[in-house]
DNA sequence: AGAGGCATTGCAAACGTTTGTGTAAAGTGC
DNA sequence: GCACTTTACACAAACGTTTGCAATGCCTCT
């Protein structure tokens, strides 16, 4: 149906070759003129390129696939960002793929889609892959790196945060304000991720000599419902001053269901988010955040996959972003 | 490198055709035993399909794209859940591409990305396409569908709500409780979809008999800043009682400035948004909304594109959700 | 004038599949 | 035991490119 190379040798009476040559604008292979006949031979065909085909012969390709973990996780998009804009700097395109929540089934479709197809490499943003799923992919021989996730227990390339900082400066930073009675909600202690979030959190309480009280850690998977289910288990004469919330969604699910149990934020109680996303700022009180560069993670991650031998692990810096829902507690 | 089916053929005694039918399942085509013998040395192997050679022969791909306009807009997800699910039951994979905002040329690269490859579809979703853009998916010959946006001057499929209805209705939903001077926000009218929803909210007025002042329209991308600023130019005394949000995001702009500016919301000021995405429930007070199904416009673009020959303008419905950032006027 | 070099182009193999056709062996019915 | 069908497989072409190699013609130098 469509045009190919050899309708348009036909047309230009050329070789195959040599209009493969002049589309790919090999200089110094083709007269000025052939050149020109060739090109309005392609036009005239409205020829459009078969890149798989020539991906099949040349055994290589310049698409890196982004495999995201759902739609619910609002911080894709400014890795996915950083991943268009550092991709384009290498003259690589991007396509994006959905693995879905905690469905190993769903993340095999996505992960076989990219693997049975020349992409060049995978980055895998806060995908929590299945054993047999990494299995595949390790097997796939197609470089790969994740993105905002850590691990303990295996070996793998990973770009993210230090996790145990972004609980370690959390805390401190309520700590400094005076708050003594802090909670942290919403986070998953299932993965090292959550886990690494507690432990910085338990070391600042224990560095400033407060005693956590069970009940001041509120698991959770980070969205929002999970801040709002933390916050209910806290209730309305909690002792707490200040929480953290595992996530900016969780914070929020916090925020709400705080002032439902009638808590004026920040004046009885200071939320601090973790992540730092938009949505910190379209809430009211804005949330003060340990804010991660997410941007900045998604052009690393594709630096890392472009410079291979790089160190496979890295971490990106985190800051303290000031907003309106923290206050001194006196 | 990676293992072939003529791998396989060697290392199992047999032909790569036979290969080829064994791993395909086509039964009726190969006895048990070699089956099980092709498959135990593709196991041994670690043999991952090269799709992009299949899909070169047989000139037929599962794969849909899609196309969205930008990751600010955050009622992506749903209509990507709803392809997704609906993609699922076809047996189709998704990927996805971003093409920037307003930039012709990450169009052309997203646009082109899918069209050299072989893609079965391709949907669009919310991305308005430069002209040569849209000749340049026209002659590629790929199906292709709209989402959540319409066109009037050219001719193509598409799948959205009735924007004329969403206008008109949410001014409805307001003069029913009273509102006479409503404020519309945020939205664009440099396209069909505002162009339609300004129609519908001044026919909604007129029918009303209620006179718009000219500062009450006050248009933008859709954007928080773009709510925001709108709100900034109606100011302290608008004499507004109610404001309709173009979008989502726009209606938070609104409330987060109306609250600046001293306004109590709902009590002062109604504000409706539309859209109806998830964030209408994170801010306080929840934003109720004229809500589209974004969701259903995803399946049913899957659907349109696997049944072609259906009529390719469709109109999903849209539905009153009420929270709590509404009023009656007294 | 012969040798060598260069510019331009054609030829053909290769990439990893699918699938139509050919064919040998085995099975079936009389 | 013959003709016929079925089963199970091999063979080879095809998909649309890229690219190494060969071939041609022309130019330049000695």
């Amino acid at each position: 149906m469509a045009a190919t190379i050899k309708d348009i040798a036909k047309l230009a009476g050329v070789s195959p070759g040599t209009v493969s040559r002049v589309l790919a604008n090999k200089v110094g292979f083709f007269s000025e003129y052939t050149g020109e006949k060739v090109r309005a031979a392609a036009a005239e065909l409205g020829y459009q390129k078969n890149t798989a085909a020539a991906e099949l012969v040349t055994q290589r390709s310049n698409v890196v696939a982004a495999i995201v973990n759902s739609t619910k996780t609002n911080f894709a998009s400014p890795i996915i960002e950083g991943i268009q804009a550092e991709a384009h700097r290498h003259d690589l395109n991007v396509i994006i793929l959905y693995a879905g929540d905690d469905d190993s089934e769903q993340q095999r479709r996505a992960l076989t889609t990219v693997i049975e197809r020349p992409v060049r490499s995978i980055l895998l943003l806060s995908v929590d892959l299945a054993a047999e799923n990494l299995a595949l992919l390790q097997n796939s021989r197609i470089p790969f790196c994740f993105l905002s996730i850590s691990f303990d227990e295996i070996q793998v390339p990973y770009i993210t945060s230090d996790d145990w900082q972004v609980g370690y400066q959390a805390t401190q930073t309520l700590l400094k304000l005076g708050h003594q009675n802090i909670g942290l909600a919403g986070v998953d202690s299932d993965f090292h991720t959550g886990r690494q979030r507690v432990a910085g959190y338990r070391q600042a309480m224990r560095e400033a000599g407060i005693t956590i009280q069970p009940e001041w850690i509120q698991l959770g998977n980070y969205s929002y419902d999970a801040g709002q289910m933390a916050m209910q288990a806290y209730g309305a004469d909690s002792g707490l001053t200040a929480i953290i919330g595992g996530s900016d969604m969780a914070a929020v699910g916090v925020l709400n269901a705080a002032r439902n149990l009638g808590y004026r934020v920040p004046t009885d109680l200071s939320i601090l988010a973790i992540d730092g996303t938009e949505i910190c700022e379209l809430v009211q009180p804005a949330l003060s955040s340990i804010s991660q560069n997410f941007y900045e993670m998604g052009v690393a991650g594709v630096q890392q996959l472009c410079a291979p031998g790089e160190l496979p692990q890295k971490i990106t810096p985190i800051k303290l972003v000031e907003r309106d829902s923290l206050q001194r507690n006196s």
